[in-house]
DNA sequence: GTTAGCACTCGATGTATTGGAGTGCTAACA
DNA sequence: TGTTAGCACTCCAATACATCGAGTGCTAAC
């Protein structure tokens, strides 16, 4: 059997009205509302066609048909070739543009969230290829030097060094110069061992602050690497009772919180040979068991040479997929554009 | 009427299996489960005395009686001060320091959600007398000037300040020097709008600079202001069905989630004359409307010097508030005794 | 191929019925 | 006078049962 285009319409209509009401859809109903002037028989006969092929499912035996996860898949591919909605109410909502990096994504995270009315989520921007650009020495006091070491892009770390000796101006000139002069630039993948210890053996007697400073550096890399990831709008999946049952709502309000399960969803949505588009997951198709009920549709930002993030709306599978898909590329096209403009992260 | 022992220790009974259970408790259970051997019948009267009181409640005729918000508070107030138990597990969960405040601090709120059971939340310290303690400018390039700010106890901050003219290494240390001479070591209050205009004369053509400094050192002040929290275990509200209500449960996950409505809490728990002490909101008494079904409990530790921060334990009523009393005290008892070991936050 | 018609299914809803836990009150008792 | 046994009463929770209606599958006719 196969899927004509009428099947198409029905299951389009199916889709489209459970979406709406979240109550399973009968035979009578889509013979009203679609345009194919067909009586609630023949309907009943194609909608038998479409749960044998899988697209959607009987709940009970008296009960209308609600789409599978197989119908949502159809649906939503179908559906993001051709509309091309635009969502452009959100930029103005960005454009008072957050100073600081931090509130910038905790903001979107929000506008998303109350615009949508889905749990949302976003990540910091990641570098992918880590330039080291500047480090700079200071002594705070007899005991403590104040390593700040600034990566490409702007990232900012600041690491404090116990020392015991107290060292002097110049020699703290020294090694800044030392340092500076042989890391600035360099991809920190390529600060090896054997280029720490020729430093060290420059560095003489201090050899061992210029351990210390690398280690640092290598510590502020390291951090990096547990993603920050800012959420809101976890609340909104008491909106949609099929979530909203105690053990799910629970689940999902954990990951939400511990936030380590979402770092998962991060990961394949930015491991995948086609970075640049939007992804959708639907139920079991999920990366974290935990959503298994949901629907999760993804987007990856960038932000500047190799700087990725990404931005996640996780919701009940009848999910308005068209506005949400048209939403995220909206925000994902900003966020794109706004590597001009250097922002910073404390 | 008056409270008489026994009437008092019938009250305690009634309250500690409310705790247990979470159902209403009737005159039988307690007839059984003191040791004053009495009939059910003499319970009867006396819990009718009970709740004309006020102590106690019954949610309908024929159901048992629960503690009243009043009833709680005496519980809390006279019953607890006998039992000063120790819970010392919890040391070793933090013993395994975590070399950055916010690391420790999320590990704290952790560790608490898993122990009590309960909705946790504990903020960063913060100060309330901010020393500068030293200020490093240094250049990036050509157009960008990034000041590290440090703050007594090694809060440090990063502001990138965008340049015109392209300054010299001599003008940089120039204007460093210029800058720690006059300002290191001063509480930041004091440093008004007459010095910084001294600062501008003197720094002559660069006058410009230094008040972007000093604006990335009030923006640093301000930013602390709105401090960070991190909380943990929210889901547990779900584990007390008189919490997991729908509604209930939304409102107070959001509050968790938005942690803004949170901060009204610190402040409450940190507004009072006795900083010390453990204290104990019950129902209405809880300075955030959403909570009034819970009781929340919260001690203020001090980091040092003036540096404030507060934890908190929200949970519903029938609360174990004896362990969570004792958890807390400890708790605040090793943070109070942490300050010995630098920690830095970035 | 489409549709009208009909028997059938099954959850949802509404209504009694019952059981049990708990109370208040009264009367008897120490 | 305080305590207790006993009893009538209340009210929730659980159970059973009837009913309703939305929806289906199937058949026969168009």
């Amino acid at each position: 059997m196969q899927l004509d285009e009428r099947k198409t319409k029905i299951l389009q209509a199916i889709i489209r009205n459970y979406l709406e009401t979240g109550e399973p859809v009968g035979s009578r109903t889509i013979s009203k509302y679609t345009d194919l002037n067909l009586s609630s028989a023949t309907i009943r006969n194609e909608m038998a066609d479409l749960e044998e092929l899988g697209y959607i499912i009987q709940p009970h035996t008296s009960a209308g048909r609600i789409p599978s996860d197989k119908g949502y898949r159809l649906y939503v591919d179908s559906m993001m070739q051709e509309n091309e909605r635009q969502v452009e109410e959100l930029k103005e909502m960005l454009v008072e543009k957050e100073e600081k990096m931090d509130h910038l994504l905790k903001q979107v995270a929000k506008v998303l969230a109350n615009n949508t009315n889905y749990a949302t989520m976003v990540t910091a921007p990641r570098y992918q290829r880590n330039k080291l650009k500047f480090i700079q020495l200071s002594k705070v006091d007899a005991k403590q030097i104040l390593a700040v070491i600034v990566v490409e892009g702007n990232v900012i770390k600041n690491s404090i060094i116990p020392v015991e000796e107290n060292l002097n101006e110049e020699t703290m000139l020294k090694l800044n110069i030392l340092l500076n002069t042989h890391l600035n630039g360099l991809p920190i993948e390529e600060i090896n061992l054997g280029m720490v210890t020729a430093l060290k053996q420059q560095a003489g007697v201090h050899g061992s602050i210029i351990g210390d400073v690398i280690d640092a550096v290598a510590e502020t890399i390291k951090e990096d690497e547990d993603l920050e990831i800012y959420t809101s709008g976890a609340n909104n999946i008491f909106k949609y009772p099929e979530l909203a049952v105690q053990d799910k709502a629970s689940e999902l309000i954990n990951a939400f919180e511990e936030k380590q399960l979402l770092s998962k969803l991060v990961e394949d949505s930015q491991d995948s040979s086609n970075n640049n588009e939007i992804k959708v997951y639907i139920g079991e198709e999920a990366p974290i068991q935990t959503m298994k009920d949901c629907s999760i549709v993804t987007a990856n930002y960038e932000f500047g040479d190799g700087m990725r993030g990404t931005i996640g709306i996780i919701g009940p599978k009848r999910m308005d997929y068209d506005k949400v898909v048209g939403t995220l590329k909206s925000i994902k096209v900003q966020l794109d554009s706004m590597y001009n403009d250097d922002s910073q992260k404390g």
